[in-house]
DNA sequence: TAGATTGTTAATCGATTAACAATC
DNA sequence: TAGATTGTTAATCGATTAACAATC
């Protein structure tokens, strides 16, 4: 598989790009989108779009613009997207559950994205064995075999700070590859996982700082 | 005041350094840190951190490292976090609400971050009225009003796509400074605004390459 | 053809890392 | 004093921007 190490500032971006491109699909599949539009409804210069569109390998017509459709194609073969993605979420508190949610009903109306969630971990006795939307709540005790049985290799992340790095630790045990952490605490990622942090308190302080 | 524009990238990470503190600073006030285990902790090596605690003028002490007490404290004043910072939410539905239910539940538990929520707000009459934990949810139609008698500046806007824009607008005409934007689309920043976007949807992409 | 836009190269800019004298 | 760690300077690295020939 040609994946030429593109850096991760570029990655970063893509899923944006494909955002506005799916929109711009709706509107006119079969058209064609310069860099200078994708770009403005992305927050991003032109220059960069095309540098980007460049480092993955998609290409345009000069004079013309990027073939919508194709380019969005491209985009979701590189993010991995034309696959079906499982995922699943440990920690079904406030915020697991919110995340559950959202996560069902955004993907229920969205289109053909491949993202399913197909399991949800908790390791309080009280919520294990209640259902969300028809998904059980699981005992952390067989998140193994539930990982393997399932297929999943990504997972949300929504413990208490404290049982943060112990749960990842299991994860890798169980195979999974990519974390998005909601946990507030910055974890070791052990070896072959990829984890992302992601707090709402964090983006909140930061913007506090330009009140 | 001494604003010395510190580069974003910076004041980025000083969340989670500030997190990282408060956690040092509940084992052991009264000690010191360095930037060697600050770094540790937070994920970033220790020539960064010195560079990043130089450029905000925190001074530790050679040979002994940072005063934890101290530099918390230096990292709340420049994150403005030692006064209260009031912020409203805009559109309650799945993702509003739950990110409302979050806020009151973290910063309940916290210590004394003064960041509180004091309104809520949608356009949908259905649910205009209703409460969360004691905050009535106003109608978008005395937005501006309300923002100014409660005094609030920072806003976390979960509407619809389609809406975003439209109400950034009246944001901006309502004194509004900084926006914490949940909807997926990248918006024109109004002057005086200052946005930041994250969504869910574009984090499991971006991941989702990695797998 | 004329006008528009790509793809890429070179120039610029800024952030990270390395190194070490100063200092507790 | 000896050992540790800061604060800062210089070196490196990588990302963004500008510019423009090639091409539709």
């Amino acid at each position: 598989m040609g994946k030429q190490n593109i850096p991760d500032v570029i990655i970063r971006r893509l899923p944006i790009y494909l955002r506005v491109l799916e929109g711009l699909y709706e509107d006119s599949p079969g058209d064609v989108v310069s860099s200078f539009e994708l770009g403005e409804k992305s927050g991003v210069t032109p220059a960069q779009v095309r540098k980007d569109l460049s480092a993955i390998g998609a290409v345009g017509k000069p004079g013309l613009g990027y073939n919508i459709e194709a380019l969005r194609d491209k985009l979701k073969n590189i993010l991995n997207l034309d696959k079906e993605i499982r995922v699943g979420i440990i920690g079904v508190g406030n915020l697991g559950h919110a995340v559950a949610r959202y996560i069902i009903q955004r993907y229920r109306t969205e289109r053909d994205y491949h993202l399913k969630l197909v399991a949800l971990f908790d390791s309080n006795p009280e919520i294990v064995g209640q259902c969300i939307n028809g998904i059980a709540i699981d005992d952390m005790k067989g998140f193994s075999g539930k990982a393997s049985e399932l297929g999943f290799r990504m997972v949300i992340l929504a413990v208490p700070a404290e049982e943060a790095q112990t749960v990842i630790n299991q994860c890798s045990t169980a195979g999974i590859e990519a974390v998005l952490n909601f946990a507030p605490i910055h974890l070791r990622a052990p070896r072959g996982i990829r984890i992302h942090d992601t707090d709402l308190s964090v983006d909140l302080m930061h913007l506090a700082y330009y009140l």
